[in-house]
RNA sequence: GGCGCAGUAGCCAAGUGGUAAGGCAAUGGUCUGCAACACCAGUAUGCGCCAGUUCAAAUCUGGCCUGCGCCUCCA
């Protein structure tokens, strides 16, 4: 049952009516990270949100054809007083070489990933194995015109546009220079918008990575790679591009330019961009030195996925203030919502099929109403209090859970951070076994000053005890 | 200075002109010795502010206020 899907789009500014250009397959491309250190919460909200478009879409009976990029190269840093590669930084803190650092930082992102139930894109193009295709290109722009060479450096003539601005709708005259105290102002461009397509001259003296070109030796500019890595695997007309607010100007921006100028026809009809995480200080960042990443939510007992609830509950498109107070909360909820789900006794009477299609209905049009997620678990909740029977509110959470990704049926899931849990050694086990069943006597013999007392010693060992009907449980904290 | 996003109970949040969904927390209650769990109940005369349009506005219009982001590192 294909839905249309309302989705924000950038370039209009109006929440529009999704269609694909080759229908039913979507070509989705999404600015990766850059690999120099961890990702942080933050960055890991639009990689959540991003994810569930492509299930969304997917969900919708759409087939997503969707590409990543690895950014390790390139990228400067303003973060230093004189600025260095941010690779080259990070092998610099880490004494490692530049590609170790890389591939490091990888791997952890897809392990965040992982640990978040973030699909991995099929096709992840890391931007060092294209610099040939990067050369080709900038060629390309060249001999069009587009492009040109000052103080050895390539640069991209952005008066060459006619509607340089589409995305975000600035004014030349209006931007201001160097805004920045720690950004230079570069006297060889035409322009104050133009950009480097190619390095030969680089203000960083310890830049590592370098490769030849007919322009010199040199490296790529920050721009290039997603443009290159987008066209080269999803082909020249683009469905979705996406990434977080702060790439609108001017790295999308600068895309659009280089890509257009390229094809010379229109490249991406829609643009996605996820609002920013902030905590009390404004947006979380790298720069600002401290920042939470998955690894310091695990080692504070949470579960990732307690996170990605987190950001399902709110929208997209809404800056939304992180506090371990909040997180505290969504933690109860997804505690809840495990529990209760755990509850259905799947085999409990047949599925009803009509009833399933009027929730997965209502549930698809949440999503398809800009990705509305909070509505889409307001579905779920709907279902799990409706007068349902227990196997079809099980099979509509197990459909649901395909896009909202909360392991909701998973049989080891828990709210807190399996990390975190602490394992019983075999003596300690034995003590405990031991005490519970001293405590079970002293309860049925009604001694509860005793049964308490074992309460609070178990409590002394971090042992956390529990009465169900079924008996006493425990665990280690 | 310009551009963009947002402002609904303690927190997250739905709502797209017809009289404020849902979740968490807190509160009261039921239940088991007490805890915990579970379940039940009620909880915004109010939707940043001020005008306007309308029989009717959180929803439309105009103005203003506040927060956040971007203007060559960033998701």
């Amino acid at each position: 049952m294909r839905k249309t899907l309302h989705i924000y789009n950038t370039l209009s500014k109006k929440v529009e009516d999704f269609k694909a250009h080759d229908d039913p397959i979507v070509r989705m491309y999404t600015c990766g990270p850059t690999v120099y250190h961890y990702a942080h919460i933050g960055n890991l909200r639009s990689y959540i949100m991003e994810d569930v478009l492509e299930k969304a879409l997917n969900y919708d009976d759409y087939k997503v054809k969707r590409v990543m990029n690895i950014t390790d190269v390139g990228h400067l840093t303003s973060d230093a007083d004189e600025g260095e590669d941010k690779m080259v930084k990070g092998a610099e803190r880490e004494h490692k070489t530049v590609m170790e650092i890389a591939k490091f930082y990888e791997n952890a992102f897809f392990d965040d990933c992982r640990k978040l139930n973030i699909k991995k894109p099929e096709t992840v193009v890391p931007a060092t194995s294209m610099v040939d295709e990067f050369i080709r290109v900038i060629g390309v722009l060249i001999d069009k015109g587009y492009a040109y060479k000052a103080g050895g450096n390539i640069y991209f003539d952005t008066a060459k546009l006619d509607n340089y601005y589409v995305l975000s709708n600035q004014k030349e005259k209006e931007l201001l220079e160097g805004v920045r105290d720690d950004v230079e102002v570069d006297s060889n461009k035409k322009n104050k918008t133009d950009f480097v397509l190619w390095f030969t001259k680089s203000k960083f003296e310890n830049q590592q990575l370098k490769w030849d070109s007919p322009w010199g030796t040199g490296y790529p500019g920050w721009h290039i790679e997603c443009s290159c890595i987008s066209m080269k695997n999803l082909g020249e007309y683009l469905d979705i591009h996406c990434g977080g607010v702060d790439n609108i100007f001017p790295h999308h921006t600068n895309e659009i330019a280089q890509s257009e100028a390229y094809l010379g026809h229109k490249w991406c009809n829609y643009w996605f961009h996820v609002q920013h995480l902030n905590d009390q200080t404004g947006k979380m960042s790298k720069s600002k030195g401290d920042f939470l990443t998955v690894s310091v939510l695990e080692e504070k007992g949470y579960n990732p996925l307690c996170y990605r609830l987190f950001c399902l509950q709110s929208h997209y498109r809404k800056p939304l203030l992180f506090t371990f107070d909040a997180l505290d909360n969504v933690k109860n909820q997804y505690s809840k919502l495990l529990s209760r789900v755990a509850s259905l006794n799947k085999a409990q009477g047949g599925i009803d099929h009509d009833q399933f299609n009027v929730y997965k209905s209502r549930f698809l049009d949440a999503l398809m109403n800009d990705l509305n997620t909070s509505d889409a678990l307001t579905v779920l909740y709907d279902v799990l209090k409706s007068p349902l029977n227990d196997a079809t509110k099980y099979a509509l959470v197990e459909d649901f859970d395909k896009v909202l990704s909360l392991s909701l049926t998973a049989e080891d899931t828990r709210a807190h951070s399996p990390a975190a849990e602490k394992q019983a050694d075999d003596d300690l086990k034995t003590f405990v076994e031991e005490k519970l069943k001293e405590r079970t006597d002293a309860r049925k013999a009604r001694d509860f000053a005793k049964a308490d007392a074992i309460r609070d010693e178990l409590a002394a060992h971090g042992v956390t005890i529990k009465d169900t009907r079924e008996g006493t449980t425990w665990t280690l904290q």
